[in-house]
This record gives structure tokens, sequence and C-alpha cells, in this order.
DNA sequence: CAGTGAGCGAGCTTCCGCTTGACTT
């Protein structure tokens, strides 16, 4: 056994320094916290000054007691978790739980995981810092308090197995909110002109220019004033402007610029990304890819120099350091970089090749010189107006970064500024070939992508790196919110064209509002906003956090008790909950749309017990309601009463076959007929509405004869064994499971017996769906 | 990837941050 025991918090980091340690030393990791909060209740000792109740995970206690053992045959424990909140409470609940002596206790933190930094920790210890425990301790009994006793008060007024949290609820606010600016938008339409002049060069020949004009037209008649006046116009340059232009490179890549762009550049979801690092992580091939730090260590710099030295040449190299900005950064890592710069690239999955190609060349990137540009702006005078056409030009005089890297934006380009301006003398007189003046409209905000939330939240500093990725899963897996498509829609717009002395007046039409994998506020997701927002605006608060951050870091200081901090909160907040739960009302998000012309009766939609529901009627007249699920794509906020009407048209009877009738409606996966109890999906080209009796009986047959042919084996005293013919060929059905058939087997002549070994030697791979880490949330055992 | 289309009922659900497990000898 060893003299010395080291815990760090991942396995990953404890190989490396492990090398860097030798003999004397023993490296283990702790995989993390290993104690929190029990699960039963809250947690937490209110007749007791708030005593947090901490239990060792279910998923730890083997890694404690390994620990445990390796601390009793150790002379000394050396605690190098990291030196952030989270990482001085791991350490503190290891000296805890592991029943450490003082004596024998060390804690020491490096922020590079470098032989030098090692050693020099290891010269360097200290003791732990209680305050900076207690902070942690304070912002886990917090968390704990928020969302135990708010999402109680969700299943009661809202639905079962709702959330609330002092992240995942701001989370979905930044959401709702975007879409109900974006509802609220009204674009507001002006006339863009621009202008193609011709002139020609010294040696004779015909040059073009793009420009243009230097303000918009609110109206058509200014527009159309304006070119009228262009008929019979002088142009002439007024001035060449020519300035220098900078552009520096990005700092390199924290968890949350990684993830945005990953996203851009790559189109990862950001748990996918993740998931990718970790892989890179795990073999060595990148830094640690949780932090918020844009800090690279000295020797990172010493390669990425002598890289760009032996890629470009000297004059490529600008050494930078990047300090961050973010609000709460902690800093415990370096910036996620290559291990080794010197590796261009990688073996690996395509994605892995392609998420360290980006992190290189960031990392490389942000230690190069400035991008110099000229930007060139010809501004042209326009005789009868006093307004002025401006050509503009962007030319590369030296290229620095932009050899290697350039960041990308969110929004799409707007119009095109790059390439070379002819040469051009002031004074020189130019001829119009077209001047075209066309409506454009403002554009509505866009809706969110999981990265640019990440983005927003990072800036709000809600949530840490090692949350961004499972926070966005659980807003949709709570259902608040849904990643979607919306369709372009086609819009009219005006073009004035002046050409050849003439003015012509055309209606062109553009796809608009497109949108990719962007993020949806569902029904749910906004009743659940509404009420949190009506009843605690305090946690809703977008700064709340930012405050709440501000008090632990009194704490952190010795300042302030953490106790009588959480005290001050509970003393607010408790009441407000059981008042809540008292006076509110159940939440159903009605919204009334009008009269049902056919009965007179009232139409509303609301959240029924399985979702979006129309209603004719109400509950407690005579006459039953009559209900309609609402579509998909329908919401609660923006469905109209005739689309409401169409929900009543089905299910509707189409007529009988067999003795028995024929309904066809739309479900969860679509529309649909059922006869006879089975089921039978209608293919795009049928319309439920319109399908006639003859065509249905089509399908139905249609379907009969398919399924005819599906059953290939039937084995097992129940049937409980089904060799099958599916989409992706044959395949055996068990127990709720599938398991595939290996390549080369002769299916027709498959016997009971090969079935079950191949049932049991894929045992271990089926059934327990492998899920990314990411997104998931460990059940207590 | 495997073909689905809810409804009486008990008891359960939930937070945010750290971090990756892997049956035996």
């Amino acid at each position: 056994m060893s003299k010395n025991l080291v815990i760090v918090e991942s396995p990953a980091k404890a190989k490396t320094i492990g090398k860097f340690l030798g003999n004397e030393f023993e490296v283990m990791s702790s995989m993390g916290h290993i104690r929190d909060l029990s699960e039963k209740g809250l947690g937490i000792d209110f007749e007791n000054n708030y005593a947090p109740q901490y239990e060792v995970s279910a998923d730890k206690k083997k890694i404690v007691s390994e620990l445990k053992k390796a601390a009793k045959s150790s002379e000394t424990v050396w605690l190098a978790s990291d030196e952030d909140r989270e990482g001085e409470a791991i350490a503190w609940h290891l000296a805890e739980e592991l029943k450490l002596k003082k004596e024998n206790t060390r804690r020491i933190v490096f922020h590079e995981i470098t032989k030098d930094a090692i050693l020099h920790a290891v010269e360097n210890p200290r003791e732990i810092d209680i305050n900076l425990v207690d902070a942690q301790q304070a912002r886990r009994v917090l968390d704990r308090i928020v969302g135990f006793e708010l999402s109680p008060v969700l299943w009661r007024k809202v639905r079962p197995s709702l959330s609330a949290g002092r992240v995942q609820s701001v989370a979905v606010r930044l959401i709702v909110e975007r879409e109900r600016e974006i509802n609220n938008f009204n674009p507001e339409a002006s006339y863009r002109v621009s202008a193609l002049f011709i002139s020609k060069d010294a040696a004779g020949t015909k040059v073009e220019l793009k420009a243009e004009l230097s303000q918009r037209f609110k109206t058509k008649e200014e527009a159309l004033a304006f070119l009228e006046l262009c008929k019979s116009a002088k142009f002439t340059v007024d001035s060449i402007e020519k300035k220098p232009l900078k552009k520096s490179p990005a700092p390199p890549f924290t968890t949350s610029t990684l993830q945005q762009e990953a996203s851009r550049k790559l189109g990862f979801s950001v748990t996918q990304t993740m998931v990718v690092a970790q892989k890179l992580y795990e073999s060595g091939k990148i830094t640690y890819m949780r932090t918020d730090s844009v800090n690279l260590s000295a020797l990172a710099i010493g390669t990425a120099k002598q890289e760009i030295i032996q890629m470009a040449g000297e004059k490529y190299v600008k050494i930078r350091q990047f300090s961050t900005k973010t609000k709460g950064a902690q800093e415990a890592h370096e910036a996620i970089r290559p291990t080794y710069i010197s590796s261009h690239t990688i073996e690996g999955t395509a994605q892995e090749k392609r998420l360290y190609d980006l992190i290189w060349k960031r990392t490389i990137a942000s230690q190069m010189a400035d991008a110099e540009l000229e930007k060139t702006n010809i501004y042209i005078n326009i005789s009868g107006s006093n307004h002025q056409f401006i050509a503009s030009g962007e030319v590369i005089i030296f290229d620095g970064f932009l050899k290697v890297y350039l960041e990308s934006t969110d929004d799409e380009p707007d119009a095109e500024t790059s390439g070379i301006l002819p040469t051009m003398k002031k004074g020189e007189s130019l001829t119009s070939n077209e001047i075209l003046a066309q409506e454009r409209f403002t554009q509505r905000p866009p809706r969110y992508t999981e990265a640019s939330l990440v983005r927003k939240l990072e800036e709000l500093g809600i949530g840490r790196p090692s949350t961004y990725a499972p926070t966005i899963s659980t807003i949709q897996n709570r259902n608040y919110v849904e990643k979607g498509d919306r369709q372009a829609i086609k819009r009219d717009f005006n073009v004035l064209k002046l050409k050849d002395g003439k003015i012509s007046d055309k209606i062109k039409s553009e796809n608009t509002g497109a949108e990719k994998s962007k993020l949806f506020p569902t029904d749910i997701g906004l009743v659940v906003n509404d009420f949190l927002f009506e009843y605690f605006p305090n946690i809703m608060d977008y700064n709340f956090t930012a405050n709440v951050e501000k008090e632990f870091d009194h704490i952190a200081e010795g300042k302030v008790k953490w106790t009588k901090s959480i005290d001050n909160f509970y003393k607010k907040f408790h009441p407000v909950v059981e008042s809540t739960l008292k006076n509110s009302e159940r939440q159903v998000g009605e919204r009334i749309l009008g009269i049902d012309p056919k009965s007179g009766r009232q139409i509303a939609v609301k959240i029924g017990k399985f979702g979006p529901i129309a209603q004719i009627g109400k509950s407690e007249e005579e006459e039953k309601p009559v209900f309609a699920s609402l579509h998909r794509n329908q919401s609660i906020e923006s469905i109209t009463l005739e689309e409401a009407l169409e929900l009543f048209k089905l299910p509707r009877e189409i007529g009988e076959f067999e003795n028995k009738e024929m309904i066809a409606a739309i479900g969860r996966f679509g529309p649909y007929i059922r006869h006879d109890g089975k089921f039978y999906s209608l293919p795009k080209t049928d319309d439920p509405l319109e399908i006639s009796a003859e065509r249905a009986v089509e399908i139905i047959e249609a379907k009969r004869e398919s399924d005819k042919n599906k059953v290939i084996h039937i084995f097992g005293q129940n049937g409980e064994i089904q060799v099958l013919n599916g989409r992706f060929g044959a395949y055996i059905a068990f127990e709720k499971n599938n398991y595939k058939i290996p390549k080369n087997t002769d299916v027709a002549t498959l016997t009971e017996e090969q079935c079950r070994e191949i049932i049991t030697s894929q045992a271990d791979t089926v059934g327990k769906k492998k899920k990314p880490f990411a997104g998931r949330r460990k059940k207590a055992q």
C-alpha cells in the first residue's frame, strides 16, 4: 500500500496525475460528489437550524468503501478536488465520510495537469476552507427547498410529475417569453434601394459597382418619388474612404461556447457535443470539457506558438491571455483545448474527429495575430437629392487567425459586403444600369436553439457547465418545451425597378420564417410558466440566481452564516407556498374561443387530463360537453375558433364493412381508420375528412395482406416467441423486446431452440436502452 | 428504430451540481 492517497474527482485525471507522482502516491477518484441530501422528504432538518441530512449516494457506496479502505492504509490523504465551491464541498464530504484526521489530511489544488503544477500543489497544501463549503451547503439546500417545495404545488395545481427549479423554470420562461414576442411581432415594411452602376476603368473595360442607398423609405410613394428623381439624376463619386479594420480571434472554448459552435458548425445537439467531448477527454485527447474558463496553461500557449510558427511563420503569432467575463464563473479548470496541440488530427469516429478539429483550430487561432482588413466605402452623390449611395467592400490585407478559424454567428448574414471594389476616382460620373426599390420587412426575433439558450443562461449566470446539457434535456423531458421545425410561409413583397428610363412595379414572393430544430413552448409549459410567474415572481426573476450568488459569496467570505441566509429566504418563501396551495385554483389554461354556430354552446380550449383539448359546452350544463384533442402542431394560445370547430369533424363514421363500422380519426401517430378494434394508418394521400368507404376497405384489405406475410414462426407454449417480418427484415419478438437475427441465418428453418439462443446471447444489449448520461437523472435503487 | 391510438383505482412524481459505473475468480 502507498504511503499517500490522492483523491481527485475524475478517473481520467487520476490516471494522468498518477504518472507524475510516482510510487509513493496512489491516486483514486471520487467520481464527483459522494453524498447528497436524503431523497426521502426534503432532506433538511428544519427543526434543527436547517441541518442537512446527508446520505452516501446509492451509486457511490462502492467507491466510498474503496476509498475508506485505501485511506486507512495510507499515512497521508491528499484531497485534490477542484478549487471551486463544489470541489471544496467534495473535499469536505470526503473528509467527513472517510473520517479523516486533520493531521493526516491535506487539501491541495491545481489548475493545470502538469507535473510542475502538481508538485507545486503538493508542496503547498492548505486546510479545507469551511466558509466555501458552507456556501456550497447554502446553494444545495436552497435548490432543494425551491425544487422540492415548488414541484408538489404543480402536482396539485397543474399535473402530477411536473417539476420546477431555480434553473429549469427560468430556462422555460426565456422560451415562453420569446414565443410571445414572436406572436406579438408585427413586421414593418420599408423600401431598400440598391443600384447597379456602370463605369469604365483606366483600360476602358466596363466595370460594375453595386451600391445601396443610405436610407430606406417608409412608404411606396416615397420610394416611387425617389426613382422618379433618379430617371434624370446624375451620379458622381463624392468621396472614397478607406479604413483599416481589425478582427481578433475568439477566446478558446468553454463548455458553453463549444456547445454553441458545435451546434452552428457541426449541427450537434448540446448533449451530443458533451458525449463526444467526454470520449475525447477519456482517451486523453482534450482537456476537461466542463469548464467556464478561457485560460490556457503556459505550456499550451508555448506549444501553440511552436505550431503556428511551423505552420505559418512568426508573424502569425500573437500570444493572448483571455479573461473570463462570465457572471459567476469559478474557473477551476483550463479552457477546453487539445492535450497535445502538436496533434493536428486524431484517430476516432467521424464525430470525434470533427469536434477535435474544431477545438484544435479554435485553440490555435486564439494565439494568432489579428486579421487586417481594409474596408472601402465609395459615396455617390445623386443630383437633386441629398441621399447618397454607398458601395462597400472589404479586402483582407493580412489573414492572421482567419487562416485557420472563423467563429460563426447565429444570424444569417445580411447583405454581402465582401469583395474588391473597382478603382474609382473622386468626381467620376457613373451611369446607372438599374435601380431597385425592394420592400423589406423587419425581422422577428429568432426562436432559441439548444445552444443559443445555453448562451443566454450563461449570460444570466444561471446554471453551470456540468448542467447546461441536462437542463436542456429536463425541460424537454417534462414536456415544457419541444424541439421542432416551422415551415416557411410565403410572403409577397413589392419590387420597383427603374431600368431604361422606365419604372416597373411588380409583386414577388419569398419564403420566410423557416426554422429548424428550434425550441417551442408547449401548452403545459405556458401554463406552468404563467402560474409560477404569478405566485413566485421572485424565483422566476432573471436576477434571482445572480442575487443568491452574491449571498453565497458573502458566506464564502465568512461575512454571513449560511443557515442565517437560508433562514431569511425560507421565512419568506415557505408561507407563499402554503398560501398558494390554499388559495390558488387548478390551472388548466382555459381560453374561450366563442360560440359553436351549430349548437350555440360555448367553445373553449384547455389542458385536459391527457393534453390540450377543445370543448363544446360547459361541464356544469345539463348536456354533457363534447371533447376533441388538439393536434400536435396546435396550441391553446394560438388556435382559432375555426380550427377548433374543424377538430370536431372527427372521428367520423365512414360506413360499414363486414357488419362493423369504420371510423376515421387523427391520433397521436397521424390519421387512421378504426375497424373491429384494429387500427389502420392512412397514407398521406388520404384525408380522413374526405375518405370514402370503398377506399377505406381497400386500405384494410391491403394491411391484412401484408400482416399475413408478417408472421414467419410462432414458438413457445403461449406463442411468446415470434419470428416476424419487419421493415428491416426478419426479427425475433420476445417479451416486448426485439432481437436481431444474425446474418446468414435461414429464417425459414429457424427453430425455437435457435431463437432462444439468439435471445440469451443478446440479453445484455437488448432492453436496457442506453441513454447518454447528460440527459439522465439517476434514481436511488 | 419494430407499428402504438389514454379515461373508475393507489401511490408516486420533484431540485442543482459534481462525476462515470460494468455478473465472477
